[in-house]
DNA sequence: CGTCGTTTTGATCGCAGTCAAACGTCGTGG
DNA sequence: CCACGACGTTTGACTGCGATCAAAACGACG
C-alpha cells in the first residue's frame, strides 16, 4: 500500500530522478503481512531478503540471558529492516512487529546490485543507513544520561519527527501502538514507570495518551523537556562532498 | 607506523589482493599527530578529510546540555574515525584523543571515489562500517540492562577482542590509556563508581589493573561476568549473499 | 618539595526497580 | 446481555544500585 512512505524517506534529503524511483518501485511489489508482536526476522537469523516497512511499526530488540530485553530501534514505514543483510549474513538481534505490519520483501542480490552501482539511489541508501546509526548514537547518548521523563520526551519527539516525515502525523497526534512495556523497553526504564512518567506528563499538559493514539498538547514544552533537537537525523538539503 | 592495523581490520572478514591493499596502502601516507585530551574532529564540524587511527585511542563523544559527557564507541589501531562523512556533512558528534594518537588523513573524495566502485576494498569499507554499528547496538543494549559491574567487565572484553584482532594485545595484557572517568563516560556510570568496581573486579581476582595496562587474569571469569560472546563483531569469514 | 592529575575511600541521598494487587477495556462465548 | 478471561494500565509500599559531595591518598614530574 504505503510505498510512497519509502520513497519519501529515501528523497528525504536529495530527490531521485523519476527512472531511479521506478526502478524502487519494482521492488517493492512483494508484499508481507506479519501479525502483531510476532519476529519478522529472529535472532541468528540468516534473512535471504531485505524487508522494507510499508505499514505498521516494528521493533529491533536483543534479548539478554536474565529474560530482560531491550528495544534498540523502532521501525516506522518507510525504514528497512536488515539493509546490513547484504554484507553481514546473520542476524545479531532480532526485529518483531509492535503493531500488525505489512512489509515488502526485496531479493538481497537486487538491493546488492543497487548498492554496488553509481546512482543517487545507492547513495540515498548509504545515507539512509549512516542516518539509522546516528539515531543509535543518539539513543546511546541519551541512555543512562536522560532521567525516564527526558527519554520518554525524547523518544516521542523523535517518533513524531519521523513519522512526519513520511507524511504520517495528523496535526499534533500520532498513533501510538505500543505497550507501556515497549516504551519502556526502548528508553531502558520498567514499565511501572513508563506509567508514572506519562502521568506526569499527563498532569502538566505535554501531551495526551489515550487508546492507541498520542497527542502532543504542547509540542515545544516536550521538545524541551527531552532536550530534542532534530539535526541529529541530518534533514540537510545540502550536497555531500 | 601501524598501517598494518588498518589492513588487518580491512581483512578482517576476507582477504584483499594485493594490488588493493597498494591502492589502500596508497591513501594512508598522509599522517598526523594529535596529543591526548584533544578533538580530532569537534562537534557540528565539516570535515574535509577522512581520518583513519594509526595508533593510539580516542573516542566518539557526545555533550550533553548539563555537562555531562557519553562516549559513544572507542576508536582503536585500525579504525575509521569518520567513514560517513563521505555523505553526511557535518558531525552530529566529537572524536577525541584518550591517548595522543597517529592519524592518516585522506581526501573524502578519494575514500568515495573506492566507496563508489565495485571492488573488494568497497565491499570491506561498507561491512567495516555495518560492523561498527553492530558495536553500537551491542553498547545501547548493554545500557540499562547491564549493572555496573557486568558493563566494564564487557567494555574490557571488547576491546581486548579488537585490540587482538588488529595485533596489539600482548598475551592476556592490553595497553589502558582511558582513565577511570572515561571508562565511566563509556558505560554510563561515574567515576567514582567504575573505581569501586575495578576495585572488586581486582579483590575477585579478574583483573589487574596498574599504571596504564589491563591484565586480564581470568579471561573465562571476565567474560561470563559481562556476558560476552564475540558474535555481535561478525568475525565469520563465510561470503555475503 | 610542591603541584597537578588521578585514584581511592566514606557518608548520605534519590531515582527507578521490584513485587503485588486493583482496575479498566475489550472480545468471546454461554 | 451478561460473565468471564486476557491484556494492559494504574497505584502503593518498600528496596537498592549507583549518584553525589567531599576529602584523603597516591604517584609522576618539574
Amino acid at each position: 500500500m504505503n510505498v510512497d512512505a519509502v520513497l519519501r524517506k529515501l528523497e528525504w534529503s536529495e530527490p531521485l530522478p523519476k527512472d531511479e524511483k521506478d526502478r524502487i518501485g519494482q521492488l517493492l511489489i512483494h508484499h508481507r503481512v506479519v501479525a502483531r508482536h510476532r519476529d519478522i526476522i529472529s535472532f541468528g537469523a540468516e534473512p535471504k531478503y531485505v524487508f522494507v516497512m510499508l505499514d505498521g511499526w516494528a521493533a529491533r530488540y536483543r534479548t539478554l540471558a536474565d529474560g530482560s530485553r531491550r528495544i534498540l530501534s523502532i521501525l516506522l514505514p518507510g525504514d528497512f529492516c536488515n539493509l546490513h543483510s547484504i554484507a553481514i549474513r546473520t542476524m545479531d538481534h532480532g526485529i518483531k512487529t509492535v503493531s500488525e505490519c505489512q512489509l515488502a520483501c526485496i531479493e538481497k542480490e537486487a538491493i546488492d546490485r543497487i548498492v554496488r552501482g553509481d546512482s543517487l539511489a545507492s547513495r540515498a541508501l548509504l545515507r539512509s543507513t549512516l542516518i539509522d546509526e546516528a539515531i543509535l548514537r543518539r539513543w546511546l547518548g541519551n541512555s543512562g544520561r536522560l532521567n525516564a521523563y527526558e527519554a520518554v520526551a525524547h523518544l516521542f519527539c523523535e517518533i513524531y519527527c519521523r513519522l512526519d516525515i513520511v507524511g504520517l502525523a495528523e496535526g499534533n497526534s500520532i498513533p501510538m501502538p505500543a505497550r507501556q512495556e515497549e516504551i519502556g523497553d526502548a528508553v531502558g526504564i520498567t514499565s511501572v514507570h513508563v506509567n508514572r512518567t506519562l502521568g506526569r506528563m499527563r498532569a502538566e499538559g505535554l501531551i495526551d495518551y489515550h487508546k492507541g493514539r498520542l497527542t502532543i498538547e504542547n509540542p515545544d514544552a516536550l521538545r524541551r523537556a527531552g532536550r530534542f533537537s532534530v539535526d541529529y537525523m541530518h534533514l540537510d538539503r545540502s550536497e555531500p562532498s
